[in-house]
RNA sequence: GGACAGGUGGCCGAGUGGUUAAAGGCAGCAGACUGUAAAUCUGCCCGUGCAAGCGUACGCUGGUUCGAAUCCAGCCCUGUCCA
């Protein structure tokens, strides 16, 4: 690979981050000359971001640590309309206040990843609803028109795909990239950006807002994708069977968020650390190299760091911990999701099901019938079993060897 | 507006009147083995109920039939071609 110059490229070579760059030279040039402002955009169709778009966020905080400041496009216009990107399916539109909601929702996280303020490479969050939701129809169609066709257009993979694969796409959805393409172009004008990074499914979209950019205002700007994150069994990012392991607290309690990392797949404990936490490339270099059980100790490394940078500390530590009293001691740390049971006992099954470990009574009482349930360390297999826990009291109710919770009575 | 093709469980995909709660695959969960990993093998995989049982289910609504995902009618949706 090529050596550069910038602190910022380096930065985002060594760690993993570059799949494609549109014209590394002239950005690591510009990088190695002055502050770059560069952006990322972010959907806000739900409450909290995923871990799917956690490469996107530390790569600004990447640039903020190489000296460049960080913009974070929330796009509050741009969610109405939903990218067809990598979508098989149109969204849902989801309602003003809903959306507002989100972005709030979605910034508590962002807050403890970047730093926010007024300085050069501080970070600042934009919405372009602010730009966009008060251009009319005629305006906008004035204004870029001209600069796309739709000969192009149509060549581009989230279209292209979408109708290779004879799924419709609507014609709202089809000016999603116009729009994405007019957010680059207002932010480079208006707060001197210069560099739009996005997952590799982004690169159409980035390369339209670079060129009407060039088109209108004639700016040289930048692009740069993130290779598409998968685990090494080949599934995308983000998403497990019981979900999607969500960002924000009030989504997905921070237990299960450091057991997601401390679950990863021995072949991804390098890259993950490379990508996820700023631990010294030696220091990850060390713990990659750890062979048998003992990568286990890499990934205790990487999930307290995940989940301090994401959660904070005193979250991340009693995820930790927990973990540390209910795997290795057998017991049942203070982190476990718990289950009053009440002075009458609780049905096990529906304990199970109460608590999220099964998705129906039905299924609960096949995992019993299976020998999948321990209470207090003895297995229960009959389905109408009742958990009575004496006041005051604790007692260990599991399913299988991961999943622990606390029944208090 | 017309012609043709199609809409099956989280996904893919068989099934064209009767042991069909619906083959098979993927995903998932659990068991064994392990290291809270991977791979492999095994079991499970609509809901409700302690249970016998019951209730739902093959785009929607009706109909034919002892009996329908399968036949008929209308409607909705999608794709391809035509206007």
């Amino acid at each position: 690979m090529t050596e550069y110059k910038s602190d910022l490229l380096r930065l985002l070579g060594e760690r993993g981050y570059i799949h494609q760059i549109t014209d590394p030279a002239g950005l690591d040039a510009l990088a190695a000359r002055q502050v770059v402002p560069g952006y990322i955009g972010f959907d806000a169709t739900a409450p909290s971001l995923h871990i799917g778009s956690l490469v996107q966020i530390m790569m600004l905080r990447r640039m903020q640590q190489a000296g460049h400041k960080p913009i974070v496009l929330m796009g509050g216009a741009t969610t109405r309309i939903g990218d067809p990107s990598g979508r098989d399916e149109s969204r849902q539109m989801l309602s003003e206040e809903t959306i507002a909601a989100n972005i709030a929702s979605i910034r508590k996280v962002f807050e403890r990843v970047l730093a926010f303020g007024e300085g050069p490479t501080d970070a600042v969050m934009v919405d372009n609803y602010d730009w966009l939701g008060g251009i009319g129809y005629i305006e906008m169609l004035r204004r870029v028109g001209t600069h796309f066709t739709i000969n192009r257009m149509l060549a581009f993979d989230s279209v292209k795909l979408r109708l290779e694969r004879e799924q419709p796409l609507t014609f709202l959805e089809f000016n999603y990239m116009i729009l994405q393409g007019y957010d680059f172009r207002h932010l480079a004008r208006e707060m001197g950006a210069r560099l739009q990074m996005g997952g590799s499914d982004q690169w159409g979209n980035i390369v339209n807002g670079m060129e009407l950019g060039r088109r209108m205002d004639g700016t040289e700007l930048f692009g740069l994708t993130t290779p598409l994150l998968t685990t090494a069994d080949g599934a995308k990012m983000g998403k497990t069977a019981a979900g999607a392991v969500w960002l924000n607290e009030e989504q997905l309690p921070s237990y299960d968020f450091w057991q997601y990392w401390r679950n990863v797949d021995d072949r991804d404990v390098g890259r993950f650390l490379r990508l996820f936490t700023d631990l010294p490339l030696a220091e990850i270099a060390r713990l990659e190299a750890l062979e048998g059980a003992e990568i286990n100790a890499a990934k205790a490394v990487l999930a307290n760091a995940v989940t301090t940078l994401v959660r904070g500390d005193a979250a991340a530590q009693l995820a930790a911990q927990t973990a540390a009293e209910t795997f290795a001691g057998g017991g049942a740390g203070a982190d476990l999701p718990w289950l009053s049971t009440g002075t009458e006992g609780v049905r096990i099954g529906a304990a199970l099901t109460a608590l999220g470990f099964t998705a129906s009574n039905a299924e609960a009482k096949r995992k019993l019938a299976e020998g999948a349930v321990k209470l207090d360390g003895e297995t229960i297999t009959d389905p109408g079993y009742l958990a009575i826990v004496p006041a005051g009291g604790e007692a260990r109710l599991s399913l299988g060897r991961k999943k622990h919770a606390i029944l208090r009575a």
